[in-house]
DNA sequence: CAGAACTTTTAGGCTTGGCTAATATTGAGG
DNA sequence: CCTCAATATTAGCCAAGCCTAAAAGTTCTG
């Protein structure tokens, strides 16, 4: 019985799949959210959608994911990570960051080109691998869209308080501190713009229709873009061009 | 029809498994070899005892990758790359051979650790990514075991004159090129013999009993360890201990 | 309490890559 | 030239992993 198809080394043998399933299982709880209370439970359709799939696939990956201890499935009522289950994402949320922000930061890549190679690294590297690029980069709190990096024994940085874009009043100004957008051509547009995280805006006006305005605002409800509500600066501008 | 199962992309949609034959067939034909006249073909039996598995599955591979033109199977005599296997191959080889290179020399990683890791990397990097370290490397010619990495046009750098160490004759003296081992074991007891590339040694008597030399020449004749003729240097020793 | 919306179950399907056992081919030595 | 051992190939199977459509069950809202 040679069991190929390479158990990945981390929690245990764990498949791509399945390690992506956890990861999305962590992001629908919200720990990682801006707005996080933390600990919704994640529902099958949220998954199945987030993971490009029919939520029959969902149910039947949940089964095993539970029989693997590594969730809490109650049939109709969505699921909950497990504490062993949570440690395995969270350490795969921590991969995909710090190969984000070692990408960007060591290897010259662009913002917006380091989601999709590090979606293919964070299920291969080594603990070796995270602890020296980790090392290298000095122990990095937040990836270049803004992201809290779990540290090495999981825990969050602690995040600076901070609000929506879309929140800010006519003559606000802040920083841009986090893009939760991962789109390519999202993040396209705003480098166009110059909202990156680090750069300073104020708005102008509100103009409903502006075009990223639009973008961020009317995705379901949910926030692209946030920024401090510390800062203030009368510099920058949030112009459509 | 969500074709799940991710095709990489490396030279089409090809399978880890794939190109790990593609690899090893690379190998076997004995293009990177030392002794490479080049151009011998591989068999399906030693396919299947470096890859680990039953003949019969070789065979079904082979089939697989005849389909795609990727390679020429002779039934009963055994394969050839075709050009476009063979350049992919190629590509995962320089691919190998240069996060080999790259987590030794920028990431701190110890010479026999790298193996390993780059051959899980080496089917999930992007060119991208193997253009940016090659760039940041200084388009390096050899990794950590002295061995010649394709350059990006898929051309091997000119090698220097070198033989094998079991060659030397008493009194003899050179530099450690290349070590085409492989396995942790052995790599772990060169380095602590100081055999490793780079550095100088001559030859006091030749000891067939000694341990390495030992693993070295009577490894089903292939030669493990070689270096150059070019270099004489009166300094070092390849004592037992 | 009805029905819309959502979830789960059931019942399969497909692809990959392995394995065994039986069969076929090659090539070396007698 | 023939035979036999070594080597290859075929054929038939299997398991893992993921996916789907359709049917049946559950929830919750109006």
């Amino acid at each position: 019985m040679n069991t190929l198809g390479e158990p990945k080394p981390i929690g245990a043998g764990l498949s791509e799949a399945q390690e992506n399933y956890l990861k999305q299982i962590l992001i629908l709880e919200g720990v990682d959210s801006i707005l996080a209370k933390s600990a919704d439970s994640a529902s099958t359709q949220a998954l199945a959608e987030h993971m490009g799939v029919r939520p029959a696939s969902v149910t039947g990956m949940l089964k095993k994911l539970a029989a693997l201890k590594l969730v809490e499935h109650t049939p109709y009522h969505g699921v909950r990570l497990t504490d062993a289950g949570f440690k395995i994402a969270l350490e795969i949320l921590r991969h995909h960051r710090l190969i984000e922000a070692y990408l960007s930061r060591r290897l010259g890549y662009a913002w917006n080109d380091v989601h999709e190679e590090a979606e293919q690294l964070e299920h291969v590297i080594s603990e070796a691998f995270e602890t020296r690029i980790d090392k290298v980069l000095d122990y990095p709190s937040y990836d270049p869209h803004g992201d809290p990096i779990p540290s090495e024994n999981l825990l969050f940085p602690t995040v600076h308080e901070h609000r929506p874009l879309s929140d800010l009043k006519s003559g606000e100004a802040g920083i841009i501190l986090r893009v939760t957008a991962q789109d390519a051509d999202t993040l396209n547009l705003l480098t166009h713009l110059r909202l990156v995280p680090g750069s300073r805006v104020s708005l102008l006006e509100h103009t409903p229709s502006l075009p990223i305005c639009n973008t961020w605002a009317s995705d379901r409800g949910r926030r692209k873009l946030s920024l401090p509500t510390r800062t203030r600066s009368p510099e920058g501008v949030c112009s459509s061009r």
